[in-house]
This record gives C-alpha cells, sequence and structure tokens, in this order.
DNA sequence: CTGAAAGCGCTTACAG
DNA sequence: CTGAAAGCGCTTACAG
C-alpha cells in the first residue's frame, strides 16, 4: 500500500532520461521520429521503474481504451449455462488475441430500466470503444439508441432490413441451411409428420428458424400440421413444456421434432422420457447448436451444429477493425452449419 | 459517429443548470451538502441531456475503477473449460452485485514474460484496482511482485505461511475435509487398497490433497502403496496417462482411486474403458468438484463437491471490501466440502 | 528531431 | 451552500 503513493510518471521518467514529456511519449506511442539512441536511453529508464503510462490519463488525451463491452441478454443464471460460458471465452480470446480487454455485463432482461441504464452507462461513460450484445430481441431500443448515438456495437442474431449503419456490425446463424439440414435428412428417414419447438419469436433466429422450417418443408412437399407447430423458448423448460402440453392434449403426435436448440431438445427429451416415451424409438429429435453436452444425452443427440467460436472471432475482430479504422462490415456473416448425425433419429 | 463530436460534459450541464461544475460534480456524487432544489434542478438537466460522467476523467481526478481485474492460468483453451468458465460467470455475477466491472484476461502460462507484462501492465496502467487469480501455482513471482507494489490481489487456493500482506487475499478449498470424506467412504465400503492421482504439485491444492490424503488414510489405519500414488495434474489427459501408466506396468491394482479433481477422474474411467475394465466392478473411483459433467458419466461419478460459486463470491466481495475500505480478511475463507455418492464406487 | 504549452473532463480542498 | 482554481497524467499540434 505504501508503495502506491509514490508511482511513477511521465514527468519522472522524462527528467531521469534527460528528455521532455513529449519524447518519453513518442517512444511510448512507438511515433517514427525519435532517433534510435534516444529511444533506447528512455526504455532502458522506462523499464528499469516499470513505467506503464496511466490509461485514464491516456483515455483523457484522445487515446482508445482497447476494451470491449460483452453483454449477455436474458441469460438466466448464467453461471449454469454452459453455451453462454463458452462465447463469453471466444470473445475474450479472440479481443485478446488484438490486444484488447474485455469487459462483460450481464443483463437479464431489457424490460429493467435500471439493468438498461446501467449498460448505456458503460458506454457513455467510455468505458468501451465499443460493445457485443448476445441474446438480445431483434429489434432492441437499448441497442438502437446506441447505435443511434454512434457507438459501435457488434451484434449476434439480428435482421433489420433497411438499417445499415456502418456501426451496427452483425453475425448470424445460416438458420436457412440449418434447418433443410434437418428436415433433409428427417425426409430421408421417411418422416413426413415432423413437427418443431419454436425458439424466442422476440428474436430473429425464431422466427428465421421457423419459417426456414416451413420452405424446408414445402420444398419436399411435406405438409406442416399445426398441431405440432410448439410455442416455446431458447430454454430447456420450454422444451419439457411445449412436449407435456402437445401429450396432455391426446392428439397424435408426429414421428418427429425438430428443437429450436439443443437445450430445447434436452426438455423435450425428458418431457417425452417422464411420460414413458422412447427417442427415438416413439419419436425422433434434432436439436440446434451441438451443445456439448448433446453428445452424452440418451440417447445422443442428431443436431444442427453451429460454429460459435467462429462466429464470435468474426464480429470481435470485426468490431475491432471498425473501432480502429472505421471499415464496416461489407455484408454480414453467417456462420456454417452442419449436420451431425447421432442416434436420436430412427428411419420410419 | 457523428453525433459523438458533441458530447455533453460537466460544464455544459452547469451552464444549462445554472451552476457551477463543482456543484454538479457534487450532485453526480451524491454529496450531502446540496440542497434538495439545487440537486433537482441539476438531475433534471443530466437525464434530459443523457449525461454520464466521462470515467477516464474521473479516475484520472481521483476515483476508483471500479473494475476488477480475474486472471485465468494454464487455462488451457479455456473456451471448453466449463469449470474454468463457471467461475468466470460467478465472480462476473458476484462482482456486479457490488456495481463492480470484471475484465478478465487469460494467462496461459506464468513462465510467458510477455504474458507477464500483460497482466502487469494491467495493474500499473491502473486499468483494474484489484485483481483475481485463478489457477496460479502457489508461490508466483507475478503475484509476489504485485502484491509487493501494493495492488490489491485476491488469489484461489494459496498457502504461503507466514505471508501475510493485509493486500493479499486468499480463499481455499479445505481438501483434509473432502479428502477424509472420500478416503472414509471408501474405508466404509470396505476398501482397503485405495490409490490416488495427484494434481498439479506446483499449486497448493495438489500437495495439500496428497498430505490430505496421507493423514485420512494412516488415521485409518490403511497403508499407503507408493505404487498406487500416480503422479498427474488437474487435466483430464493426466488422468488417462496416470491410469494407462499403472495399467502398462503390470503391477496389481488397488481396489479404489481418488482422483485430485473430476476432470482427473473422467480421464481416469476412459482409460480403464478402453482397457477393458469397468467402473466400479473392477476399481472404484471417486473425484473432486462435482464438475457439470460428472453426474452424465457412465458410471455417474461420486465425488466431492466443492461451492466453487460461494468461494468465488467471498472473494469477489472481500476484494472489494478491502479496495473501497482497506479492510483485509480477517482470516483465510475455506470452502466447504461435500460427499456426493452417486455410482462410481462398490462395497467389496 | 525536440520541447513548451494547451487541453482532455473530472474532483476536491480552499475560500467565502 | 457554492464557485474559482489547481491538479490528476497523459497526448498532440505548434514552433523551432
Amino acid at each position: 500500500m505504501a508503495s502506491r503513493r509514490n508511482e511513477i510518471n511521465s514527468i519522472e521518467i522524462a527528467r531521469l532520461a534527460g528528455v521532455s514529456r513529449s519524447t518519453v511519449s513518442r517512444v511510448v506511442n512507438n511515433y517514427p521520429n525519435v532517433p534510435p539512441e534516444t529511444r533506447e536511453k528512455v526504455m532502458r529508464i522506462i523499464e528499469e521503474y516499470n513505467y506503464f503510462p496511466n490509461m485514464s490519463a491516456q483515455v483523457l488525451a484522445g487515446k482508445k481504451t482497447r476494451t470491449i463491452g460483452l453483454f449477455l441478454v436474458d441469460a438466466g443464471h448464467v453461471a449454469g449455462d454452459i453455451l453462454a460460458n463458452m462465447l463469453i471465452s471466444s470473445v475474450i480470446e479472440n479481443a485478446s488475441g488484438c490486444g484488447y480487454y474485455v469487459l462483460t455485463h450481464i443483463l437479464r432482461s431489457t424490460a429493467d430500466g435500471d439493468a438498461v441504464r446501467r449498460v448505456k452507462e458503460i458506454f457513455y461513460q467510455r468505458r468501451i470503444d465499443g460493445g457485443i450484445f448476445i441474446g438480445a430481441p431483434n429489434e432492441e431500443p437499448l441497442i438502437e439508441s446506441l447505435i443511434a448515438e454512434g457507438f459501435a456495437v457488434g451484434i449476434v442474431d439480428q435482421h433489420l432490413p433497411g438499417k445499415s449503419d456502418p456501426n451496427r456490425l452483425v453475425v448470424n446463424f445460416d438458420n436457412a441451411t440449418g434447418m433443410d439440414l434437418a428436415v433433409g435428412y428427417l425426409a430421408e428417414l421417411n418422416h413426413r409428420n415432423i413437427g418443431i419447438i419454436n425458439g424466442a419469436m422476440n428474436r430473429f433466429s425464431g422466427p428465421d428458424k421457423y419459417e426456414s422450417f416451413l420452405r424446408a418443408m414445402e420444398r419436399r412437399g411435406l405438409a406442416v400440421n399445426p398441431d405440432w407447430v410448439l410455442p416455446g423458448d431458447f430454454h430447456e423448460s420450454a422444451g419439457y413444456e411445449a412436449i407435456s402440453r402437445l401429450l396432455a392434449s391426446g392428439k397424435p403426435l408426429p414421428t418427429a421434432i425438430i428443437a429450436a436448440n439443443d437445450s430445447v431438445a434436452f426438455g423435450a427429451m425428458k418431457a417425452l422420457k417422464a411420460h414413458g416415451l422412447r427417442v427415438p424409438d416413439d419419436l425422433s429429435i434434432i436439436g440446434f447448436d451441438d451443445h456439448v453436452l448433446s453428445a452424452m444425452q440418451h440417447p445422443a443427440l442428431t443436431t444442427v451444429r453451429v460454429d460459435f467460436d467462429l462466429l464470435m472471432k468474426q464480429l470481435t475482430d470485426g468490431l475491432i477493425r471498425y473501432i480502429e479504422t472505421g471499415a464496416a462490415f461489407t455484408e454480414p456473416y453467417v456462420a456454417p452449419s452442419e449436420l451431425i448425425i447421432r442416434d436420436s433419429c430412427r428411419s420410419l
């Protein structure tokens, strides 16, 4: 604690090296107009005294913070959400590779005014140079207001036709291909009665997956039975409840169900098990994401894998590039999908 | 971008409210010596203009950053490490509850000079008010130098007798109790030939678990066979290799093995399976941590659960309290252990 | 190639 | 209760 008092600053380094603060700043910032001998002389002192420029002073004088914010929306108890955690680490590692830091923030709900205010504060305070949002509704006023203010914001899963601000950087999942893969695979296994448990419809990927489902079914001449279009969201409980309700309704079952994501599929499988039904014998199931736990389910879950790590890398790198150069995405990036066949679907 | 130009500042707010910057600052900082009417008048303008004080200016003028650093050491590819991710979220959520932000940083190795320098930089730059280290060796020069410089540092898993700087805040696992629970349980099941796969011996919990194992065995009059004391670390691969080597040696097997943590136990189980041995029929196994995947193993893994969330809460809250008031831990916190009995141990 | 000086936007004694 | 002013530690035109 005591030693915190005499922090060394650029004036002190300048004195010690026999130059001006300007020159110290020039070598710290690696400017070209410093002769090698001067640079070396100053560097020696800097290293000898363990000098690191005070970040607040640098930022106040016009430098960037080299920090990006990462905002997880509606993540429930995130500490338990494996996928959300993966995304956090992915952003941290990618940003770190660019010499950037990540300030992670969890936002329970965008309906909570205080919570929204706290997010705005982070931007307005200039704590960060830009931020990434994961899990936000497709048209989220908080995000729109931030973009309108000119802040650099990266968004996962959004589609707002017509909006194309340069400071709005968007990446998406290739839901159309993924859903086509899923439906196509089930069709190959001779399924004709295929249902879906939808995701959250206020997020872009919710309706996008649903519409992709409709198109994929139509393309194969398969009818969509409204009784088998089950409302849900992206959580496990939604899958459990959707199946429980369907079972309770007494209506006939489809032979296969596509879940909006793997968590939903887990819930659906639990509900089926709880009612004495077997997967895939009584019902085939396909999920989305390829969650870490998917391969460990019983049966192992067939799913459409999304390369989240790559997706986050594109977004993080893109955001940093925008911050540094003002270069916007030329076109929205879309993560490829891949069908991972395991044991949760059977041939009819 | 354009709107970024005319950021509003305290001078502007002062002008609009018809007061001085000093007064604006007083209401922003909630100082008592401002009459209610003045406060309201200023607050109205602040809200109307969406004014948030520039953080760098505040810090430069003497305020705290309200940010803590979280440093994950030797975390391999952290994006894939579920447990590490839980710890990150736990710290973020706890800090957020105190109005603090978390800057997470991943440190491959404390042997990498550049990596170490980058960590130091974060502290010296005053980017953070303090930092938490997870996974560092027990006596880590980087940490010691930071503490010597007076920085506030929280540490998970450390024991350095005699060192008791107020700015060194330590939490530990209750390895002694946990190991006693594990050995006691196996002894009850009539196991006498018990082995151990050790953790990393440069971390405190490595040797601490081992010594606790020796004591727990001795307490029950059980002999420790050196052939069954297997070197390892805290990764899954160490468990796999330890068992593979033991099997390859042709030496007799113990009837039970305690793994330094659950990841190691997973590796051990895989190795046994690969050699056609069954758990618990041929060998009983106990892990430590109660990893998310432990209950999903085949057989489900019996383990000593550690309440990581509580542990991180104690540390995070303690660190923030120290930053704000200078109050040190009165005594190192120790997380309680609990035996979770599942299916990986059999009675002899 | 280099230094003196202004300026970044706050907070905080100090004086009244 | 309130304002004028110094100071926090940098960077960056500007002038030479």
